[in-house]
DNA sequence: TTGATCTATGCCGATATCAGCATATATTGA
DNA sequence: TCAATATATGCTGATATCGGCATAGATCAA
């Protein structure tokens, strides 16, 4: 994986499947590359790579222990996605009331859609 | 865009920007897609083929109104986003309580970092 | 210093994605 | 039926991304 040089971004970051999983095992605390690869099934090198991306985006920060790095959550990036997504909220809350909007919206398809009145 | 096969996955749908700006376009109310292209200032094809992605991960739906097809958000798929990213909210949350934990990592690095007591 | 371990980087090929352009497919109205 | 409008789809080239593999770099132990 080439140096990424536009992808500083988290959306994107968190688009990948993998670095999901892998923000989600930092969760538990601080883990080393080879900890990962262990419990991800992946190579090493897919493993660092998908690190360096999260930590060019600052979702994750390392240290040095010996010879190991040592990574760990740094979400506070992730707070735009939380806010971004929670603009959201009303459209997965109150899910009855989804449903009624949807009748609305059928009945208006029905009645209105195309034109009061207007049909050959 | 060739008609998308694999990415029927919300995370990598809400990863590209102009589909984040069309569903915050679309929070508004149904829109056609004329409408979106002018406020997108993109080309048409374009805004049709994200407006496909974004069918497609169920995302929006759309009915038709004479010629035009009204575009309007359903969101609920984003819940699994929400979730996801709301497992991070303490990273962000109680930015003292990161600051602090920041410092104890510091000292634990200073102090029993590399190994307790056994430095070159 | 030498060798072993852990991690990062570089290169490759396959695939996906995006924008741009042309064009096909409705749908409406004359 | 024919033209106009609105939208969808197909094709193309440029770029990004991913995994696999080899290897470079760092660190520790002997």
């Amino acid at each position: 994986m080439a140096p990424p040089i536009v992808s500083a971004d988290v959306f994107l970051a968190v688009a990948e499947p993998r670095r999901r999983q892998i923000l989600d095992l930092l969760r538990e605390g601080e883990r080393a590359v080879g900890e990962l690869v262990e419990r991800l099934g992946l190579a090493q090198p897919q493993v660092s790579k998908h690190l360096r991306v999260l930590k060019e985006v600052g979702l994750v920060c390392a240290r040095k222990a010996g010879q190991r790095r040592l990574y760990s959550v740094q979400g506070a990036e992730l707070r735009r996605v939380h806010e971004w997504v929670s603009q959201y909220e009303r459209y997965w809350e109150h899910q009855l009331d989804r449903v009624k909007e949807r009748a609305e919206r059928e009945t208006r398809r029905r009645g209105a859609g195309n034109k009061p009145g207007g049909k050959p």
